[in-house]
DNA sequence: GGTGAAATCTACCTAGG
DNA sequence: CCTAGGTAGATTTCACC
């Protein structure tokens, strides 16, 4: 595996917040050749650096006017039980994303809805009636004050 | 403000799994010319609908062995003390994220560090200290088991 | 919906440490 | 021998028809 330096630090920086760049921008911007800096931008795909390219949508635009992060527990620790969960978060397109985290709440989800009665109806409608659904705690989103921010380098 | 059909948002999904998609597959993919998929996008980025295009970079290949999200509550809800939070928030790298959320915590974080002891460097040493700040909650992510899947499309 | 000019990527080649 | 810079063919985009 190769070594990553400062360079391929930098390149990642600008590539996070537009990955529109052409070679000879990034060369521009990192004082290198165009195709030096798509070498290196080719590297760090082909080692699993970059994961993917993503489109950014504004969710708002798309009519999802209600975020919320929610914290799940489940009614049991056996395994069935976050087996079941976990197809019921597959099967819910509302639910982007879902983390495990250390703590009393066994997970933390991200969902989107059009509006608060969606949001409502997610919660009583769908995940509390699920029998692997012990409690939900729901925190509505109000403001982002800092979005999606490059990863730190460290 | 045009209207977005059925065809946008198929295409606004396949766009945030893989944004490398040339306007010839896109056009496969949703039965399109490869001009009238190229049309739809780039209306859709001057709409304002596609915010970005971004590079996703695998955290752990860069040394970010650790994930957490916290929960911070100010020490008073007066507007400078939300205003020095902000300029904390802004100048720690570690941070990517911040929302503004309804309940008893004022706001949530997403953050990324090396490992254990800077994450605790980070609670004890940097945002403990500071006088805006009164209760940090953290809680370190296991695992991610579903991972920015694309918006629902309403 | 199609076409063509301009721009971009990428594989290959050459030079230098 | 390995890394950096340059070049040409193929692909893609985008303004126009």
């Amino acid at each position: 595996m190769p070594q990553i330096d400062q360079t391929d630090r930098r390149l990642l920086k600008l590539l996070q917040r537009n990955a529109q760049l052409t070679s000879q921008e990034l060369g521009e911007a990192l004082n290198l050749s165009a195709s030096q800096a798509g070498r290196r931008r080719q590297r760090l795909e082909e080692t699993g650096m970059i994961t993917r390219y993503a489109a950014q949508i504004d969710p708002r635009k798309l009519g999802l006017d209600v975020q919320a992060f929610m914290q799940v527990e489940l009614a049991s620790q056996a395994p069935q039980a976050a087996q079941a969960f976990q197809q019921l978060v597959e099967s819910c397109a509302d639910i982007t994303s879902v983390w495990t985290l250390t703590g009393e709440s066994d997970f933390l989800m991200r969902v989107y809805c059009a509006n608060l009665a969606a949001l409502n109806d997610l919660i009583h409608r769908v995940l509390l009636p699920h029998p692997a659904v012990a409690r939900v705690h729901s925190q509505i989103v109000l403001d982002q004050t800092k979005r999606d921010a490059p990863l730190p380098l460290p």
